[in-house]
DNA sequence: GGCTTTCTAGACCAGCCGGTCCACTCCTAC
DNA sequence: GTAGGAGTGGACCGGCTGGTCTAGAAAGCC
């Protein structure tokens, strides 16, 4: 399918205005027709862009919000290499969330497609990327002697996506940050140990 | 309304086998016709026994299935005492997950249901029960000196059960239950440290 | 300027699914 | 045994929703 600049520009329009309506509260059960009316479009639009319909274009939306999830972290998450940079990447993952609050975009994708192997893919991506980051912060406190040399980068890492995830899914489903924080502040503090 | 013996007997059934299928690996966007070949019954049982249909129903299995989940770490979740107690209570939870796989009835329960309040208090009673018993743990071992008393024991067991969340979330999207252990395996370091 | 391709629009369709309704059976109390 | 309520069965309905189709407007290309 060849695209001309103005099919790009709309083809963008109706994932970002999809993204949009998926970060407001009432994003449960998202329908194409939602999509439709908040971007301004028309069916024919949405099928002539996203073939393969739904999954194509919620997939499209997912890429493009797990992009997010690691930009919103920037700068801190790409030079952990100091307490101070810990400390502000922990506040921003904190802060971005709390923001969010019940909403989480990527979950209502991921309950409406299923689990379609896309799906599975791009959250395993997102999560391999993010932990990935997060090792080669720990093995540079650790090069700078920041950290001792017995921590598993590997293990911390697992474990502070983990946590993370876990405190995001308390925080949907309580609406309190609580959990996010401790698990946060026990983690860093067990490398700091 | 009023339930004869054999009536309570036909709810539970529809319950169960409604919890069981959820079990089962194809359990996204389940239906009530789903259920109600499952249990063997007909469209006016599961209103006859659940007026408010979907919701109701759905609601009830969530409490059930909420109340599994605890069971299954008994006897060890009572009686944190000693770090044996600890490492078998840590096997039986990543064996339970394990065993559980990617189905995850809780998780398709919170989907079907959205975001209606009753949910989200099942969610938040268990969670809230599961931390307290956990935190009962931690200050038992304080007690008994096995732990410093410099840990803070809601922090300890809030951080646990978002690790485990996330963990149990991580093996949802990747199959693989490292991210669960490898929480649960830093967060007992700290507790021994 | 005319031909082709892309872009936009919206009517329309078919299947699914929660929920209603009524008829029938079975149990129990008196 | 009979009346009334509980239990059971399944036909039926209405709305929603993903997806199709046709057809016209706009834009690129020579």
């Amino acid at each position: 399918m060849k695209l001309t600049a103005k099919g790009q520009a709309t083809r963008q329009r109706i994932i970002e205005g999809a993204a949009a309506h998926l970060r407001s509260d009432d994003a449960g059960g998202v329908t194409l027709d939602d999509i439709r009316a908040i971007t301004g479009t028309s069916k024919g639009q949405i099928f002539h862009y996203f073939p393969d319909g739904k999954e194509e274009l919620f997939l499209a939306v997912a890429r493009f919000e797990a992009d997010r999830v690691l930009a919103d972290q920037r700068p801190h998450l790409g030079a952990l290499t100091s307490w101070t940079a810990w400390e502000r990447w922990r506040d921003a993952v904190v802060a971005r969330y709390r923001a969010q609050g019940r909403s989480c975009p990527l979950g209502v994708l991921m309950n409406e497609l299923g689990g379609t192997p896309g799906a599975h893919e791009v959250i395993s991506t997102l999560l391999a990327r993010w932990q990935a980051e997060l090792r080669r912060g720990v093995l540079d406190m650790q090069e700078a002697g920041l950290v001792r040399a017995g921590v598993d980068a590997d293990r911390m890492s697992a474990a502070l996506i983990a946590g993370i995830q876990g405190g995001v899914q308390v925080l949907r489903s309580t609406g309190s940050a609580a959990h996010l924080e401790a698990v946060l502040d026990v983690l860093v503090d067990h490398l700091r140990s």
